[in-house]
DNA sequence: ACTTGTCCTGTCATGCCGTCAGCTTACCGA
DNA sequence: TCGGTAAGCTGACGGCATGACAGGACAAGT
């Protein structure tokens, strides 16, 4: 488990190799944010990193490569988000306060990654394993530290047995995640930012609680 | 506004013509279902449909065109989920089968449509406006309907004033159809159907109502 | 059989894909 | 300073999808 990146024919990469990788995936990445999956061809890639194709196909397989790559970063960042649960409290004013945080922290980090995200979720949905992974990796940060907030308020008998915490908790990251990737669309439609974010929270703290929140 | 079926040249399409249009139709349809979009290519639709390549430049302008006309028939029958939600109860038991009704017929919706689904909501998430109207009529029909249970609900003093009942009915609809889209991932992941229908349920209920059900 | 209009396909220019051999560049030890 | 070696890059090529066109096949009416 070296850090060593390897080109596709197996040589080890140095400065200049890295750095024109780097180049290849920024690149790659800005595309992504203004035209449509599909239509990302590895030469166009190419010509705006000022390269050429067959360079590309020296660090990548091909486009999805790439893509898992700058996936796997954003995976990396998206770890943290566990911190918008982990430990934090779900009663009174604190418990809102945490509801709200958790919110505002999933929006902003989906919308600082849309393209990329937007990419992994199509892949997740046509059902290849890699992204699905990809896509647990992230979720999965925010989704058991809120399964186990569930587990541990059942505990102390302040929600109901009956309900599944990973189903809850699953449902709840799902809908955030939806919201977020669709963020433009509720806007466009005629929901404000300032309107959603709160019910986005009341329904997280109903959902985890299974009360209202006192604010 | 005919019903008039045209090529892309301008000539109207006999009963011949509408036949092998609507084969390369059911055949792009099926291909979607078994491989990612991106790798979708008119030369496999025209093979598996028994034609050529030049026979669907003829009806459609391109993939997308093609995945356009599916859309919008999805659409037609999505337009009856209304009767999910239109002129049904939100109190009592019969809340409670309301709210479980509305996440069965929506999930089975989705299922039969998955494919076309995916595609639409890439779009949509992409930022194209044709496939962006086209999932707000899927949607709209589900979330119109709540919006208005909401705001009745609200007339008569059974909900806070202060949430926004678009924000609230858009952000449940956001999460049926994220949580509809990745129904396998849920199943893989270790959390059951069974397990996930009642969920979806109390978070719709305790989402428009604010109350928990009575079951 | 002939005509007319619909319907399909063979073919072609174009452009992207993915690969390879071979050239250039950087690093290093003598 | 000077090769030697490995990293880094690219031109060029066969292969395939695209999208356009003209012309052939076919059905229906006369």
């Amino acid at each position: 488990m070296t850090g060593q990146v390897r080109t596709v024919d197996g040589r080890v990469a140095g400065r200049r190799g890295q750095a024109t990788r780097q180049k290849l995936l920024d690149c790659l990445s800005e595309m992504l944010s203004s035209s449509p999956y599909r239509d990302v061809k590895v030469i166009d890639v190419a010509r705006k990193a000022g390269t050429s194709p067959a360079t590309f196909y020296q660090y990548f397989p091909d486009v999805e490569g790439a893509v898992l790559e700058i996936a796997e970063e954003v995976a990396k960042e998206g770890a943290g988000l566990t911190e918008l649960v982990a430990g934090r409290p779900w009663v009174g004013k604190a418990g809102w306060q945490t509801a709200e945080e958790l919110v505002e922290g999933f929006l902003d980090f989906w919308r600082r990654n849309d393209a990329i995200l937007r990419v992994i979720d199509l892949g997740a949905a046509e059902g290849d394993k890699r992204f699905y992974k990809i896509r647990m990796k992230i979720l999965n940060s925010v989704t058991n530290s809120l399964t186990d907030s569930v587990k541990e308020l059942q505990a102390k008998g302040r929600v109901d047995k009956d309900i599944s915490p990973a189903a809850m908790a699953g449902s709840l990251v799902a809908m955030l995640a939806a919201v977020a990737s669709h963020q433009k669309g509720f806007t466009t439609w005629g929901v404000k930012q300032a309107e959603l974010r709160p019910n986005l929270a009341l329904l997280v703290h109903l959902g985890i609680t299974g009360k209202k929140p006192t604010k």
